[in-house]
DNA sequence: GCCTTTCTACTAAGGTGGTAGTAGAATAAG
DNA sequence: CTTATTCTACTACCACCTTAGTAGAAAGGC
């Protein structure tokens, strides 16, 4: 719930366990986009066991990792970090860096504008049965 | 110019360098947010030197740091990182995580709306075409 | 029963960040 | 001149990330 810093290695692995929703050593490693040795990725999936981010469960000889924290944690703590450390606290700030540095697409823009709508989401999600057509 | 990566406190040393402008050891040590040894301070400024992410010029018998990179290139540099590595290389989605985390004031969202306004390019600019670019 | 493959467990080494102490130079105070 | 203050330079230590090797268990093939 609180902090927990990721080195980069961490978040590839994080990442490929996110994206799977859970893996063995060699099926994250097959994923990872740097070509480590098997140990290695062993090494980095017990460390994060060692912090409580994966756990794992006994499938054959093998063991599956399954995260702990949900991407959307990881998300908002990386995020808070930078916004304090490199934005005064200012979202906003950060955002419209983004849109100076043209990191954003136009189609990008329009989908942004429909989220800034003054119509506020509830943590509901986004009502489905709306008429079609947002994709 | 490439990337780099800035430690917690050596953030807090360049926040301090990019708001004064410059500084001595002694007045970014009164401006950090905790209370180092005042050689902490100066071994943290001497490392950033290190890295060519601050200089120095003599003062009297002391040293004043300037920073070399811009706080924009930090903010760029932390941002390709966790776009990168975090949000699928899609800088939409993170801002759609900070409006869905109600980071946002209803301010800030009037004013961010402005930023997306459509077709606001600016005279000399390339309309954006190119996006995401992720390896 | 051996051999090979595939795993995990343990160990290790290099890099860097965070923190700070000690030594020594320079300056200010008596 | 002697002492106290204020700086920088050098060194050190710990924690943690990254990378990987070695040892040993498990499982299947012959």
């Amino acid at each position: 719930m609180g902090e927990f810093v990721l080195g980069d290695r961490e978040l590839d692995v994080m990442g490929v366990l996110w994206d799977l929703g859970s893996g063995t050593v060699a099926e994250v490693r097959d994923r990872l986009p740097a070509d480590l040795a098997y140990t290695t990725v062993l090494t980095i999936l017990r460390n994060l066991e060692a912090k409580e981010l994966v756990s794992h469960t006994a499938e054959g000889k093998a063991h599956r990792y399954h995260p702990k924290i949900a991407r959307r944690a990881a998300r908002r703590s990386a995020l808070t970090r930078i916004v304090d450390k490199l934005f005064h606290g200012s979202p906003e700030q950060l955002i419209a860096q983004l849109v100076e540095d043209e990191s954003l697409s136009a189609d990008d823009m329009r989908r942004l504008r429909k989220l800034l709508a003054p119509s506020k989401t509830p943590p509901g999600k986004v009502p489905p049965g709306k008429k079609g057509g947002r994709r």
